[in-house]
DNA sequence: CTTGACTCTGGAGTAAGCTCAAGGGTTTAT
DNA sequence: ATAAACCCTTGAGCTTACTCCAGAGTCAAG
């Protein structure tokens, strides 16, 4: 088939299976005289295989790594393949890990303002990125009834 | 102050600084006879508001609103900043939730296989990104107790 | 035989946030 | 006076995963 048929089959665009072959992804099987593209089965497959590993979270290197290991399964072991599993998941851990500070430290911002109609030369979100200091609740002409916790 | 020590203040490069100038968070308060930079009290202030925001995982974009209303506070309202910031949380937590996602799918991944040393050709890690099918177990000469859950 | 759909190559552009290099002027200490 | 350390501008490069464009050749239908 051509590389219309393959990207209308898997939902991608050409530029986008040109690219994999630029990377080394997915290479067609053949060329037609005119130097067209042509691609057999194995090859949309391969392609369902970079697309699978492209939505559980993989990047198009580590899919690189695991087609290698795809395409010589008989030299490779389970552990093998199991270590780059877990490799990411540790790589994921570390970006969750940061993203959760990042949002902690705002919401602590947010926990910290009013969110009135005050002016925001009052606002603590503004002190406390002006000082680095640590989050303190603004107190106006209102009760203030969160100062424990802290 | 020059470039130099603000730098050296900040623990931040020279490039860094010309590059905050160019996206126009920061501009030095004057320019020496020779053309060399020359910042006040108040710029190193700024800059350190920048990178205080900037460590609490605000995008530069985002950096750059939040200095228009520091330098006009009282046009604004408590109320604006905190939309700012809640509108960053939402942001992160968008982020959060699909990085979430993909690490349950690895996660799926890795516990079915069995990490050992038998071939690849057996890996279930594989055989689920080939044929997309849902997870399973290998199946080798070996006890098979976690077949529940699912 | 022509029109339109399809395909080709090569190269540029995108977002974000810098980093580096080339080639040159300035300041400061010795 | 000269060398080291500092500063300047312009412009390119890095990373990731594409997307878009120009200019041109190819193929199938009518």
């Amino acid at each position: 088939m051509k590389i219309g048929e393959l990207v209308k089959r898997h939902g991608v665009s050409v530029d986008t299976i040109r690219f994999y072959e630029k990377q080394q992804l997915l290479n067609p099987s053949a060329r037609s005289a005119a130097g067209y593209r042509l691609y057999l089965e194995a090859d949309s497959q391969r392609l369902a295989f970079i697309l699978r590993a492209k939505s559980v979270g993989f990047s198009l290197q580590q899919i690189s790594e695991l087609l290698q290991i795809e395409d010589n399964k008989s030299q490779w072991q389970c552990s093998d393949v199991k270590n780059k599993v877990q490799q990411t998941i540790r790589e994921i851990d570390r970006q969750l890990t940061e993203l959760q500070q990042f949002r902690q430290a705002l919401q602590q911002l947010d926990d910290a303002c009013c969110g009135g109609n005050i002016s925001a030369t009052e606002c603590s979100i503004l002190a406390a990125l002006e000082q680095g200091s640590a989050v303190k609740p603004e107190q106006h002409a209102a009760e203030q009834h969160n100062k424990e916790h802290n």
